[in-house]
Parts: structure tokens; C-alpha cells; sequence
DNA sequence: GATGAATGAGAATTCATTCAT
DNA sequence: AATGAATGAATTCTCATTCAT
């Protein structure tokens, strides 16, 4: 391969595609594994390439973490608010839940990146059960559950049954995301939603 | 400069010495992030030793792995029989719940590799998720929440509050193993605990 | 994105930018630490036009060194013929001092480059040390310092001072061409000037 | 070449060896034109034993450094009080510089970094020009020199000629301390020295 | 005349592992 | 049983330089 720019060559192209293919590989074999001549490799580029859009390894890899974080936030937060749907309660928790999965379906390997892989991710974790117990706190106070267990036990439960449920079953397509909120509601909420007939 | 054996050294004690220190660095850095001179340096040995004892960093780590797996799932099994216990239905799980928890509570830090750290976590959850689906199908079959959720489902979900709340609120000794098992059975089975009063 | 030739931009003062800035950072960061894309990126332009003008760092540098050696050749070859100021002896010396304190008054960044920090100074020095002997031989053979010192051993001698305080006190403008011309003169002629009064 | 360890390897013979040669290569070719692997190749090992001895190229560059500013400082020191000789004026002076002179004589490429290649020479070398001051003010104040010049660009023009001198007549072996000392003090204290016959 | 994009070639450094004692 | 000494094999990152536009 001569040296110099190559035929057809494009800046935001080669970033891009280096990117991806950063994102599917850390997805993939997670950060250590992958190494930095694996990216540019699988990007049919060289090294050097890949110091022109990025840092440094690290670095990228904690901008993919960043970019999780945010989003994630923003789509939590956003949908929390239940202004775009005037939902409430119960209903409010599994639209929450349904825009978190989405985002997740569409987002597959930066979600195992950013879910699972990076050390970042307690960080996540622990913004998403802030904010559950705020919802808990506020929507559903006067649940039955609530009365029953601690809301941050609670909270905390409901983050791991994602965690777990999301690699298992949604990231692998066995279930979608409108779904798998609505199992996740009535796993924690069948008490409220008078499903039970006694 | 002085070579050869140390006075008072015994091999057992050193290569126990050596597990311990490599399942705290571990627990607390990570695989990659600990390298074999810190395990060394920490036991106040030298590298070679190190060989003397394990054969490669990666069999130490797999060793340790399938240690944490083979004991839990001693635990579970025997536990989940209910033979010592004669429990049955939501008691025999919460039983169970209280054995692992118990597990977990005294071995923190090769449970911190072995459910969190290692890529064989994966293999560990899923025994913990078939085990689950077992004694969901056989004790509580007739359950409302059975009826309502896919079995899998709730057996995944299980395993997630558990991972989860293992790490945030058990290790970090906020609860213990009694009152984990019993808060986890809350939430899942409060509908058969005749809890509810509608 | 755009590309081409700019507005405004004009081939030689581009080079003539290069060359100032190149000269610039050499003298003040070294060789080594001053890199392409320094040079460049202080020029405001990029390092592709670098080599429209250079053929490579090394050259440009070395362009640099002869420069400076000839210039500093032909000054003072001129100026120790006494041609145009019809001088002699020490008189002839120290005017001789005064003309290259004034071009390295006038280049201090160049002087930095040619006479410190390059390999080639060694060159310039020896090229200043013969002509020095040349006029010592020449001009003051029958002094007191002649017959008491090795002729090179002076020549070097003066060489050494004039690099010393050239860089101490001339290029800091602690003193000027004139007076330290006469200084030095001082000091290694004061015998010769019947300035000693025993 | 098997790994591990060589037949009769000694550690303290490992790093001496790496010491010499890189002062050798640093001396001969400059820090940058010196790479590890060429200071490893000419002691005949591997680059990682390199850095069994060395934290990094930076530090052992400056750690020669420091060690050649501080020996020379100590040996400079200790001789300018002349407690030793019960020496004064130019004859302390003469006798410092034989001192400085069997020091560059007895290290010449340590000399040559730490005189000459190193940035840290500066510092070195205003070291000796306050060193000299003191002396030149203490020793000195009545001389002619000292009337006619100033003190500082008389310490200045010193360190020059002994800069210069040093590296083409000493390290070359065309002089010997005591000789190049002695010719140093006859240029600069002729006056003093009553060898004046006019 | 000038630039965006890319690379060859190497540099320092790290780490698991092994040999000789 | 244990260590001092050493290394093979990477791995990240840098820089001068070049091609296509």
C-alpha cells in the first residue's frame, strides 16, 4: 500500500467507519482484548489513521462511555418526565422502560460497551436507579410493594432484572421492548395493576 | 544477591499466601489490571515462585473461576433439594437465596471475580437461571406470577436483582443474607404471600 | 473540506513564513523538539506546502547552517582584512569582534541555531579559530601574550569566550557589539594597550 | 537466545555495563541519535533488561547529568577554598581549574554530556561562572584585570575558554591539566603574573 | 499554490514467562 | 523451596513524508 492519501479517501468517512468498527470489536472481545492494530485492521486502515481522529485508545473508549451515559439520561430523563405521553404511575415506568430498550435495540454493541463492558457503567447504573427511585417516590408511594420493601432495594432490583433481561433476552432478539417492559411491570407490579384474582 | 529457599518457608503457605493475594487484586483491580509481579510483590515472593505454584496467570484465574462456580452451584443444589430443610414452594427459594447470599457474604472477593469480574460469570448465571426455572416449574407452578410472566423470563430476572443487589447491597454489607432472600421473595412472590389486601 | 490555494497566498511568502518560523522554534525548542507540524501549524499552513518548499527537515536545517556559516565567513574574512577601515593589530581584532557581534545582534536566532545547537558549529568554530590565528600570526606577533601562549591555545581560548559571552551576555542584551568587542580585547590584550601600570 | 536467565550473568555487571554504554553512545552520537536498542545492542542484551536497571531513557539521562553537575560542583568547591594547598590569588584559581581539568580528563565522555549534549549543561556551567565570581571578588579585587573589566563578563569569558579549550585541546589529549590550566591563568592574569617586561 | 487524508518505519515501554543458581 | 537475572513478543504511539484533489 503506497503512501499518502488513497483514492476516493474521506476524513469523516475513515472516522466513522473506525468508530464502528471500535465499537463492535470492544462489544465483541471487550477493551483489553482489543487491540488498537485490530480496529485499523478491520477498518483496512493503518495506525497512524487512527491517531489522526482519536487520541488515544482510552480516550475513545471513554468518549463511547460518555456518549452512553448522556443518551441514555437524556432518554431516561425525557421520558420520565412523561410530559410526551401524559402517562403516569405504573404505565409511566413501563413507557420509561420501553424508550430505554428501544434505545438499546438500536444501539446493541454501544449498550454491551457501555452496560457491561466499561467500569463506567456502575456509574449508569447508578443514575438509572436514582432516578427509578424517584419515580417509585413519586408515582407509585402509595404501592404495595413500596410498603413492603426498602424503594432502594427496590430500585436496585429493578435495574439488575434490566441488566440481565437486556443481554439475555432483548439484546438476543428473543423479545422486543414494548414486551419485555410490560413482564418487567407485571413481575413488580402485578399487586397493583388488580391482575391478581385471589 | 541470597538465593535459594528462605528460612521458614513451607511451600503450602506460600502458594495459599499467593491465592489470596491474586483473589484480592483481582476482586479489586480487575484480571487485566493486576499483573503477576503485584500478586508477587504483595505474598513478598518472586515471580518465579509464582510458577512454582500456578502454571500460567490464565489457569490461575480459570482455576478460581471454576472453584466459584463448582461451590455455588453445590450450594444451590443442595439447598434447592430442600433435603436438610424440608422447604418447600417461595420458602424453599428463599431458602436457597439465603444459602448463595451466605456464600457470597463469605467469600466477597471470589465472588466479586467469579459473579462479576470473569467472562465465565456468564456460565455461573446461567446455571443459576436454569437451577431457577427448575424449582419454579416444580414448586411454584400454580403461582399468579407464573401465570402471568414466561417462566425464563422470571427466572433471568431473578438472577438480575440478584447480581445486582448482591453488588450494591450486600457486599457493601448495607444488609445481609436473611433479610436479602426475604426482601427478593417479597417482590417476586408477593402475590402468593397473601400479602396484598385489596 | 476546501482545499486548494488560498486567497492571498503567494508562493515566496509563504517560504520566507516557513523559514522565519522554522528558524524561530529550532533556535528555541532544538532540532529534535521542533517538529514539522510545528513549523507548519505556527505558519498557519499545513505540512504538505512544507515540502513544496523544503525538501526535507533535515536540509532546511542544514540550508540554515551553511547560510549561517558563510555569512558569518564572509564578515569576518572582510572585516579582518582591515580593507575598508584601513585598522591594524588589536584595533583590526576588535573590529573585527564588533562586525560579527552585529550580525549575531542582528540573527540572534539564527546565531542560536549555527553556533549552538547544531552539529555544523563545530565547523563554523574551527573556520573562526583559524582565521583568528591568521590574524594573531599575522598582527600581533610580537605581543606579550604571543610569546607567553601557544598561538591556538589563544585563538581557541578566544573563540570560547566570544561563544560564552556571546550567549550570556550579548544575545540578552546585557552588553552590545562595541563594548563587548572592546571587553574582550581587554582582557586578553591588556598588556599590549600599556593599560597596566605597574 | 533462550529466555531466562544467561550462564554467569550478575546483575551489578548488567547495569554497569548498560551505564558505560550509554554514556559512551550518549557522548558520541547525542541523546536523541542514541535509541535503547542501540544502548542494549552494544552491551549484548535485551531492551526489557534495560529497564530491570533504568526507569526509562529520560531518567537515566538525567540522572548521569546530575551526577556530572554534582561531582563537579563538590570537586570545584572543594578545591576553590584551597584548604587543601594553602593556595591564593592565581595560583588558586590555577589550581581549581587543574582540579576541574583532571575531573574531564579522568571522565571524558561523561564530560562531554554533561558539559556539552545536555541542556543541563547551562546550569552546570553558570554553577562555575558563580563559583569563579567569588573567587575573582575574594582573591582577586586588586588585580588589573579585574579593574579594566567586569567581573561577571571576566568569569563569563573564562568558563568560555575553558568550554572551549576543554573539548578541543584536553579531551584530545594535545594538553594536560596542568598545562592547559596553567596557559589559561597566563592569558588572563599575564598582568598580575609580573611576566610582563615591557 | 495549497490542502485533506493517509502511511512506513520506528521508538519507548510493558508483561508474562523462563533459565541458572 | 525460592530467587536473581534475563528475554520474547507484543502494544501504544509518534513523526517525517507522500499521494490525490
Amino acid at each position: 500500500m503506497a503512501r499518502g492519501r488513497r483514492v476516493n479517501s474521506c476524513g469523516e468517512k475513515s472516522k466513522k467507519l473506525l468508530l464502528e468498527k471500535a465499537i463492535e470489536l470492544f462489544s465483541t472481545y471487550g477493551y483489553h482484548q482489543t487491540k488498537i492494530s485490530d480496529i485499523v485492521k478491520s477498518a483496512n486502515l493503518t495506525q497512524p489513521t487512527f491517531y489522526l481522529y482519536f487520541q488515544s485508545k482510552e480516550t475513545l473508549f471513554n468518549d463511547l462511555n460518555e456518549k452512553f451515559h448522556n443518551e441514555l439520561t437524556d432518554i431516561f430523563s425525557s421520558s420520565a418526565n412523561g410530559i410526551n405521553d401524559g402517562k403516569f404511575g405504573i404505565e409511566l415506568i413501563q413507557g420509561s422502560l420501553t424508550h430505554i430498550f428501544n434505545y438499546f435495540i438500536e444501539n446493541p454493541n454501544l449498550t454491551k460497551i457501555g452496560f457491561y463492558e466499561a467500569e463506567q457503567s456502575t456509574a449508569v447504573k447508578e443514575m438509572l436507579v436514582s432516578k427509578l427511585i424517584h419515580i417509585l417516590n413519586t408515582q407509585l408511594k402509595d404501592s404495595n410493594v413500596i410498603k413492603l420493601v426498602d424503594v432502594t432495594i427496590l430500585a436496585e432490583s429493578l435495574v439488575g432484572s434490566v441488566e440481565r433481561l437486556t443481554l439475555t433476552n432483548l439484546l438476543t432478539k428473543k423479545t422486543n421492548p414494548e414486551q419485555l417492559a410490560k413482564d418487567i411491570c407485571m413481575i413488580y407490579f402485578a399487586t397493583e395493576l388488580s391482575l391478581v384474582h385471589s
